[in-house]
RNA sequence: CGCGGGGUGGAGCAGCCUGGUAGCUCGUCGGGCUCAUAACCCGAAGGUCGUAGGUUCAAAUCCUACCCCCGCAACCA
């Protein structure tokens, strides 16, 4: 298997990007640049989710036309992801031209083939929702989300028999052989999916009536589609579908898609269901990473805390950003980022042990090898450097983000140990001729070390591989390197480079 | 019976699924080094793993009960 399709959820555009944004696009370029940097045809996608009610409200309260309003919004999403090095290979909009067909296409199909059914539908709707729910799942009466009342509706709505594929799903989620099987991960939400799905399982809206500001259904103009069935749908426009066969089959079925773990039954219940009624297969993945809390509160605009992420990369750039995001808990789970904790992080990782290795090594390669790689044969320290750096693979494979770092920077503490315990600078008066073979080794498993720094720090691992004399840009060169890391040098002469400190303590 | 997360040395966390020397980062104390971004290296102190039971040769780890903290209104990954 040679391609990689990976998603992020499509953005709602009611607000500009924060770090929650942030986080998902960022796990998702890591992983995009690690499987590129393996010689894997990687799609990597995001995008914005435009339509529905409460887009319509907000371009209102703007006073500007909805389309005005999303490109407004879409756009600062498509910058945040530039300003943090986000290498997204497609950028969908649900506001497109081909998005419209898409949607009207796929639920053309589920039309035909008879999944969907029309019905007066009576009930309680959550307008921040934008969904209906049963008694048993208001609490006390009031949205179990948002806690507040909800509305009593009654319109004629069309509805997917979502019901009518519970068993399959469950059965698709268990059994690793089942023809549509597909993980979820991690472990406590795919707990928390199997037990949602052995209870009562109801037919979902994917219409309304009263919302203008959407895609009409193909069969009855009167309705639109619900948003999030629009939303889904999105990963099968952006490689193409329907008319682009070639592509669809080139990268279709998804391998990942990546959320937050409140839209987490949108992509591992409904939109599974969606595919199999179509006669689509579905994703092989779908991972919901957990929440987080800024100084230990929950991030919200009303207590003025909520984080953006060009805040970060003010102060931390762009590559400080990155890790400190990846590095603060780990990825799956809940978590906190302080203010005090990044910059402690920040310190102790970047600046200190990283940053002041770069440093230490290139100023004593300047004052003890006239600035050259030394000659030399000895590979000790290398092969215990690339066996420190063995479990990254794994741990990316299972988006284990923060203990890929950890591993990444032992590496980087057994390097700094190394220095220590043969001091080159005491060498350099009792025994110059073995401070070359000492720098070289040093020297050589930095650029180890960059090729797994570069999914996480792209231009920090650039900036290296530059200072270790290398041309070219690293990105082509990772295939060959991970094809035999046991063979990485550097040749004996080449002239280093020294740069203005990489990560500055703060 | 609403849902979920958590209680582990001073702080923040990992370990718990797949029982068997309690690990990491920061901080503190002592030492070393001087190549380096007041950084780096070595050593030390410090924990009855929320409480009470249970299972077991053995439990932070499994089971039961209980106590406490946090998120689930809005924005929203």
């Amino acid at each position: 298997m040679n391609k990689v399709f990976i998603t992020t959820p499509i953005y709602y555009v009611n607000d500009v990007p924060h770090i929650g944004h942030a986080y998902t696009t960022i796990a998702c370029d890591i992983l995009s640049r690690w499987h590129r940097g393996h010689g894997k045809e990687v799609f990597f996608l995001t995008g914005t989710d435009e339509h529905g009610t409460k887009i319509a409200q907000a371009a209102a309260a703007h006073n500007k036309e909805p389309q005005a309003y999303c490109d407004e919004i879409s756009a600062k999403f498509a910058e945040a992801w530039k300003s943090l090095n986000i290498k997204n290979d497609a950028f969908i909009r649900t506001t497109s031209p081909e998005h419209h067909r898409a949607v009207q296409t796929f639920l053309k199909i589920l039309w035909d083939k008879g999944v969907i059914f029309q019905a007066r539908y009576q009930g309680k709707y959550c307008v921040q929702c934008e969904r209906f729910y049963t008694e048993d799942e208001l609490i006390a009466g009031l949205c179990p989300d948002h806690r507040i009342p909800p509305e009593t509706q009654s319109e004629d709505n069309y509805f997917f028999r979502l019901s009518q594929f519970k068993d399959e799903l469950l059965a698709a989620i268990t059994d690793e052989n089942h023809p549509n099987h597909f993980k979820i991960f991690p472990r406590e939400r795919l707990n928390e999916v199997i037990g949602k799905l052995k209870g009562e399982v109801n037919d979902v809206s994917i219409s309304r009536a009263t919302l203008a500001w959407g895609i009409q259904l193909p069969w009855d103009r009167s309705q639109t589609t619900y948003v999030w069935v629009d939303a889904l749908i999105n990963y099968l426009t952006a490689i193409g579908y329907p008319q682009d066969t070639q592509r669809v089959e080139q990268w279709w079925p998804a391998d990942l898609h990546l959320m937050a773990k409140d839209i987490l039954w949108f992509h591992a219940i409904i939109w599974p269901a969606l595919l199999i009624a179509a006669g689509i297969k579905v994703p092989k993945k779908v991972f919901a990473h957990g929440f987080f809390t800024v100084n230990g509160q929950k991030m919200s605009k009303s207590l003025g805390n909520v984080v953006r992420p060009v805040d970060l990369v003010k102060e931390y750039g762009i590559d400080g950003t990155r890790y400190l995001l990846m590095a603060a808990f780990p990825f799956g789970a809940d978590g906190d980022f302080s203010a005090e904790s990044l910059k402690i992080s920040y310190n102790a990782a970047l600046a200190n042990d990283l940053g002041n290795l770069i440093s230490r090594s290139m100023t004593m390669v300047e004052k003890y090898c006239e600035s050259k790689v030394p000659a030399g044969t000895d590979r000790g320290l290398i092969d215990l450097v690339l066996k420190d750096l063995e479990p990254v693979e794994g741990q990316l494979e299972h988006l284990q983000f923060k203990d890929a770092l950890t591993t990444i920077f032992q590496a980087v503490d057994r390097v700094n140990r190394f220095i220590e315990d043969k001091a080159p600078w005491k060498l350099f008066k009792t025994a110059p001729q073995e401070v070359g073979p000492v720098m070289r080794q040093v020297l050589i498993s930095l650029k180890a070390l960059t090729f797994y720094l570069r999914p996480f720090m792209p231009d920090t691992a650039q900036t290296l591989w530059q200072q270790l004399g290398q041309e070219d840009y690293i990105k082509n060169r990772a295939m060959e390197f991970f094809d035999k890391p046991s063979s990485v040098d550097l040749p004996a002469g080449q002239p280093i480079l020294r740069v203005t400190p990489t990560f500055p303590r703060k």
